[in-house]
DNA sequence: GTCCCAATCCAAAGCGCTTCGAATTTCCGT
DNA sequence: ACGGAAATTCGAAGCGCTTTGGATTGGGAC
């Protein structure tokens, strides 16, 4: 059924069928009602990719998320805030696809070159800390918005960004007020550019109490359940081990917990531990009574603004970027404590 | 840059480009080389909705993922699923169209409609015990394969599936053949018709055995971790608590663990812990040293295979509905040991 | 030199929809 | 009853690509 039968069925012009249809003025009531009735009835809905070629717009935004080749990884967060970002496209009825690429540069301009035509916008998944896809879209003059940041980038572009810097300065300093003096710090990937901005975090906390990172307590891994365990282990085994984590990821931070205690260690009592919570649905770090002491910020959310970015850049194309930053909670939960030094020196 | 324009600055006609990018034997070696060089310099790529429209084919696919609102989660099982699925795609040149959807019936059955026209073929994920979608895109005659099966439709569609049963069956089995005899089964929801049939070889399992499903020691719900905790806690209040728990998901298997350790029982010993594996990337229960004992499926090679047969499918549209069963593997880790009670019986 | 068959290449007809410009009808005031 | 503005409706031109059927060219075979 195409509007062109649609049309004929009911006796009218294609063109008052498709402007009934689309909400036009100048069609009447009366007619409207008709066509609509009868569209309903035959169960006709217009042909999504005429109706793009017609008009030019896809209805469809584009996320491309990089896959490290090497890793095989696909984030969880990619989940969640996909899920976040899709609330918006079905209230504003847009759709939604997927590209996962390997290596994010290079080549793959030229697939999402391709691209072009077939959405009308793009969100940018896992910047790098200079990511080569900002310049290149913005050459392309295609509308997006990136989730992070890119250190290195001049020009002005669209983001949404959790503080990270921010966070894990604060998450340094709360353990730090806790008399920690060694905590380690468990990142992701450092050329990623969220870890490194908590890196930068960590450092100027540190730096702050004059005290110096040792390279020996520090990591930047993928945030997998077993590289927690692993680095977690290995830095426990150390002369001199740290008396707290700092951890990246809920994940890794149950790895850290499984290696605290298999080492006979209380986690909270005999060492600390703080993680960045995404707030995942199926992940929860306990609503009323937190877990882990967490900087906590809701990616699902994230995604939701970002996709409301994306759209009125679309829908005004003239309009200069706009960018939004989201501060995390630090929220206290059972996994950390007093260094236990300064705990020992307590009456026993 | 669109054809027209290429073709007049070749001094050739739309169709001999077009036949000569698209690898038609009509047209000369050297024209394709010529046309093929000018294509790439100028960064031409056909516009794929034109072509969609030309041709009747989306060279999309469409991934309907239910969100069930209520719990508002996004399964990770959907993210491994989805990156497999891509690869096979990327290799083919399909794209991926991402629909998250409500609740999985009625009204939507209208979107899903809209969204023909748009994808040449849908995956239907996470399908209920009978689950309207199927008889409802027979009906519409759109090419689609099931991740999962629908344990109460009689007319044949394609799917591919894990076998459910098979799996908790040996699992069961396996605990039995430990000496344990109050094993608690923690679920999934189980008007989903994978947590349907892994309580049915459960059953079966205890049955074979005569022993009785004890209600105490069951119960399905959405798989997360503190889903996991709480049933464990409670259950191991019981008067009778279970020595075992046979666990849908590694996920609410992690909180088990927790409510283990903070029970003061030791997981492997005073308690076994088995469960499902899906094998995400991110969350590996360890591929030399596995921590749990596990059936394990990997549903990211599901994700491969269910895109293989859905573009075949695609491709002949005669053939009949084809189906495929997946075995999972037992796999042997730590979180599994002989009832306390045979052990107790050793000497001391 | 002709004829015929391949080998190439081209013109034009859609695919289903939107939208501009124009035609038709309706409804007033006078 | 009539001119004309306002309210509706329509015809037709694309959007960019594929593909059918036909035209053109080149090169043996006779």
């Amino acid at each position: 059924m195409n509007l062109k039968q649609l049309a004929t069925q009911l006796g009218l012009s294609q063109t008052t069928v498709s402007r009934a249809l689309n909400g036009y003025p100048e069609v009447s009531e009366a007619t409207r009602k008709r066509v609509c009735e009868a569209a309903l009835a035959a169960g006709y809905v217009a042909n999504p990719r005429a109706r793009g070629l017609a008009t030019g717009r896809a209805m469809a935004i584009g996320h491309v998320i990089p896959i490290s080749t090497s890793h095989e990884m696909m984030n969880p967060v990619f989940g969640d805030f996909i899920a976040g970002a899709s609330e918006t496209y079905l209230a504003a009825g847009y759709d939604m696809t997927l590209t996962l690429t390997g290596d994010a540069d290079e080549a793959d301009n030229y697939r999402r070159l391709k691209t072009k035509g077939h959405v009308d916008g793009i969100i940018v998944h896992g910047p790098k800390i200079a990511d080569g896809r900002i310049p290149f879209l913005t050459g392309l003059g295609m509308p997006f918005v990136v989730h992070g940041r890119a250190s290195d980038i001049a020009q002005p572009y669209s983001w949404i960004d959790m503080d990270n810097a921010s966070a894990f300065r604060r998450a340094t300093s709360f353990l730090l007020d806790l008399g920690h003096r060694r905590i380690a710090l468990l990142n992701g990937l450092e050329y990623m550019d969220f870890a490194h901005r908590r890196r930068v975090g960590y450092t100027e906390a540190l730096r702050a109490r004059g005290l110096a990172p040792d390279p020996a307590i520090i990591s930047g891994q993928e945030m997998t359940e077993p590289y927690g365990y692993r680095a977690a282990s290995e830095m426990l085994a150390l002369e001199a081990p740290p008396t707290a984590f700092l951890v990246s990821s809920l994940i890794s931070a149950i790895g850290v917990r499984r290696a605290l205690h298999e080492a006979g260690l209380e986690m909270g009592r005999d060492v600390s531990v703080l993680t960045h919570d995404d707030d995942f649905s199926y992940l929860s770090n306990g609503r009323d009574v937190p877990i882990f002491t967490a900087t906590r910020s809701p990616v699902r959310e994230a995604g939701r603004l970002a996709a409301e970015m994306l759209l009125r850049r679309i829908a005004e194309p003239g309009r200069p970027p706009e960018t939004r930053i989201l501060e995390a909670q630090l929220i206290i939960g059972a996994s950390t404590g007093p260094a236990p030094s300064v705990q020992s020196k307590a009456p026993a």
